[in-house]
Order: structure tokens, then C-alpha cells, then sequence
DNA sequence: CTATTTTTATTGGATAACCGATAACTATAT
DNA sequence: ATATAGTTATCGGTTATCCAATAAAAATAG
């Protein structure tokens, strides 16, 4: 399961300014695996190029308004694709029950 | 934004048996690109290689228990990354509202 | 002000994801 | 039985993703 990296990253420089370091202990947090330098960085260079983030003299990442409607679309797009969120979430919870009989 | 494809066709399959057209054109319906033949089948033979999905004489391709318990994990780990989805589904409103205003 | 550590960034390369083109198989019709 | 259409599947190659290793820059300590 990969990708969605940059969406990813996108999302959490919308909710607050941030670091690379923080970026990549904030995916630490949320997926278990620290994502190493030559990920966080290079794809905060992909983004910068796009004009979708900048970077102030701190290092600190912010969303350019190109970056807010990008983020707008991409989470249109997540939405759309996982259009049953409900359904899934219910699913998780009985396939934890049903599969827990069979260990 | 790639990835995540034979997640959402292990999701797929779990809600109903489907065959490789099916799939694809309910990813279609998600997404809006519907991928090609050169997508679905590899992607279903990986699965069925990982003894994820079983496939009948009519093509149909359904979870075994083992893709049961991929799912849960994956599930978990979709929701784990995505552990704030309420926020997002408000930022998604309100963005669209701010970006309005600079077209 | 130098040395050391930490953070930031780049590079090269390995792997995975994906598609276009094409082939094989199935089903239906003639 | 043969042709046609549609579905299922494979193959080769392109691009994207990601990491390990390394370098550069910044911060902290001595």
C-alpha cells in the first residue's frame, strides 16, 4: 500500500505549518514507519516546484492558495473513491470479531 | 495520487463477488478513469498468488479467509492513517467555499 | 571560535504501479 | 462448425514511489 504521500503531506501542512522532521514523525504517529529523509524531502522539493507549498526561513512548510485548491481537489478525489467510508469502517469492526473466532 | 488499487479491489470484492469488468468499471465509477485490462489482471493474479481471492468457473473472484484478514489489517491501517477523516470531510466544505471567492 | 550533533537536503538506484498492445479464451449467432 | 464480439489474461516497457547513503547546513556544546 503506498502512495498518496503527497496528498498525505499536503493535508497535514493545511492543518498547521511544519517541518520536514515534523512531517515525518506526524506519519510515524499515523502509519508506524518513520518515512526516511530521502522521502520527506524530495517530495517537499515535488511540491515546492509545483508552487503548492512554501518554505519560510525557519524551514517551516504552508500551503500556498495553488496549494488549497490542489488539496480541495485531492480531497474531492479521496472522497469520491471512498465514497462508502461508513461501510468500511463498520466492516473493520465485524471482520475483527468473525476473524478472532479462527485464530 | 497512485496506490492503494488492490486495496480498494480487495474492499471490492468483499462486498460482492465480482469479475475483473466488474471491478474495473466500478472503479470507474469512483474514480473516473477506468483502468485498463493490463491493471485489473495482474493486480487480481497477485492477489490470487498471495491466496487473498479465489476465482470460480464464472470468472467471479471472491475473498478467501486469509484476504479476510488482509482486508482487517489493511482497513486498520487505513483508518489509522487517515485518523482525522471528519476533519477533512469539513476542510473539503469550507475550502471550496474560500476558493470560490478568488476565481 | 572550533567540534559535535541534529536537521535539512540531494543523489542514485531498486522496486512497485500502471498502461498500451496483444493474445487467448468464451459465448453467441449464423 | 465458423465467425464475430466480448471478456479475460499476458507481456514489455514507462513512470512513480520510496529508501539508503551521503552531503550540506544549522544549531548546540565545549
Amino acid at each position: 500500500m503506498k502512495g498518496f504521500l503527497s496528498f498525505i503531506m499536503l493535508w497535514l501542512i493545511s492543518k498547521k505549518a511544519m517541518t520536514g522532521t515534523d512531517i515525518a514523525l506526524e506519519i510515524k504517529k499515523r502509519k508506524g514507519t518513520k518515512p526516511s529523509p530521502g522521502t520527506i524531502y524530495p517530495a517537499l522539493k515535488y511540491l515546492r516546484n509545483k508552487g503548492l507549498i512554501k518554505v519560510n526561513q525557519k524551514k517551516t512548510y504552508t500551503l500556498t492558495r495553488a496549494g488549497k485548491k490542489e488539496l480541495e481537489s485531492q480531497l474531492n478525489f479521496f472522497f469520491g473513491t471512498f465514497c462508502d467510508l461508513d461501510e468500511m469502517k463498520a466492516c473493520c469492526k465485524s471482520l475483527k470479531q468473525q476473524n478472532k473466532r479462527y485464530i
